[in-house]
DNA sequence: ATGTAAATTGCAATATTGTGCAAATTTGTA
DNA sequence: TACAAATTTGCACAATATTGCAATTTACAT
């Protein structure tokens, strides 16, 4: 085989899926993975794909569904993203943080959902970018790989210089006495940015992050207007959550 | 069996299915595989094919050329890419701006590459992600969906918040007297702060863009420290760009 | 026709390039 | 920090290319 043909083969591949992995390439085409490193090396160097640990993606793909789709589409999130939809008016100021959830929440808009959108959150952008009548404000800052957010002062100053009418909070901790945390101190700071900024809080978050916590805290549950989840709002897991004055969707 | 009816034979091939090997044509057409070779030579050299190692490939099937994507990633574009790496040193801190000929320059950096980039382009974060050792900084503001690009006044003014070793400015209208232009506003003020807080600014531009002008002037050409274009930098086409103190590459 | 020069072909020696393997290093993660 | 996984590097071997050369064929003027 030519190795022009591997070149083609794992171009189309990388176009197809967005991404490919060494081991099952140098299955597929017979070769060792040495010479299927050495082919996207090439590849790369060419600018027609980019090569990472592991193997290549391709230029377009969005950052955060390289991670696994189940982690990034669950069942649980579409449930919880149905019921954020309902939230979002017409010609509102909406802020969005970072979170995968806050992803499938906007992949399910309507399509001719008319708004503004102010977000930290990258992997957004391509998404939003289909829906022609959200007006898209980017917050800018130092860019955080895993979460595809942008974090740092320069992202809080810039979410203190709007005000929204709703805010849609990504994933977090939430527990009972300690209220909502956040695992990196940046994200934390982001998200009390825009509470504060925001007429109307709602936190989005699946079952396994009811009562839990994570090391930096952002607010009490009080200062909330309410809380997302995939669960029905009588489930007995809501128990903790009830009489402290939030809704529960 | 004459060399015509052997050249006819191969190109036919090549046509059907897109490739062909030597020792196979040496089967087919009763010759030793240096024959075959000597004829794929002088296909190659007419254009008519391309040799590669081990046999020949339809230009069509080329994987390193860039046919479904020839409006995105140019050969023009990819000359002035490789010609701005070089500029790129480990550890500075780099302006990029919009335009595709600034994304086709980040698909060519080398894996390992580690330097600061500052950026309004939301179309390189994707690009950049795949590159660990990138420390990204992106400069939020008003998405353009046309440009992928953040603009507006709060682009700016976070673009003043930084000072970079090297601007690399994306495609504009340059012409000897007029120096660099824009086509909107929001655009050319971008560029101008940019310009104004990097050590050394390069504008990347396609010869269709040498003794152009749009409507926005954001700088004199004596501004920038130099030129990169598709063109040998001894091209008659940039005779009116010398003397003017400025490095053509 | 026929001899001669030029072109073509196959072959062998040499050079170059591609491939797979293993050790050493780096990277990511618990 | 330490462990496991991935990557880089150097190397030997295999595959393919190039080159020079001699044998053969072709072209063509006489």
């Amino acid at each position: 085989m030519l190795k022009e043909e591997r070149f083609g083969h794992i171009l189309t591949l990388i176009k197809k899926k967005g991404k490919a992995n060494y081991e099952s390439l140098a299955g597929e085409l017979n070769v060792s993975e040495d010479t299927i490193r050495r082919d996207i090396e090439s590849l790369h160097h060419n600018g027609l794909l980019l090569k990472v640990r592991g193997g290549a993606i391709s230029h377009s793909k969005n950052p955060l569904s390289f991670q696994d789709r189940t982690r990034y589409q669950s069942e649980e999130k579409n449930i919880i993203a149905l019921k954020a939809l309902q939230l979002i008016r017409q010609g509102q100021t909406v802020f969005m943080d970072g979170g995968s959830t806050i992803c499938v929440v906007a992949s399910h808009l309507p399509a001719n959902s008319k708004f503004r959108l102010v977000t930290n959150n990258m992997a957004l952008v391509p998404i939003i970018s289909a829906f022609r009548h959200i007006e898209l404000i980017v917050l800018g800052g130092i860019y955080d790989r895993e979460t595809a957010a942008n974090t740092g002062g320069q992202t809080c100053s810039e979410a203190a210089k709007y005000i929204a009418d709703l805010y849609l909070m990504g994933t977090c901790a939430l527990q009972k006495d300690l209220g909502i945390s956040a695992v990196f101190q940046s994200d934390g700071e982001v998200k009390q940015q825009m509470l504060k900024n925001a007429a109307k809080t709602y936190a989005l978050a699946n079952n396994a992050k009811l009562n839990a916590t994570e090391h930096y805290k952002v607010c009490e549950l009080k200062q909330i207007k309410g809380l997302i989840t995939d669960l029905p709002a009588d489930d007995s897991r809501l128990d903790d959550f009830r009489d402290l004055g939030i809704r529960l969707i």
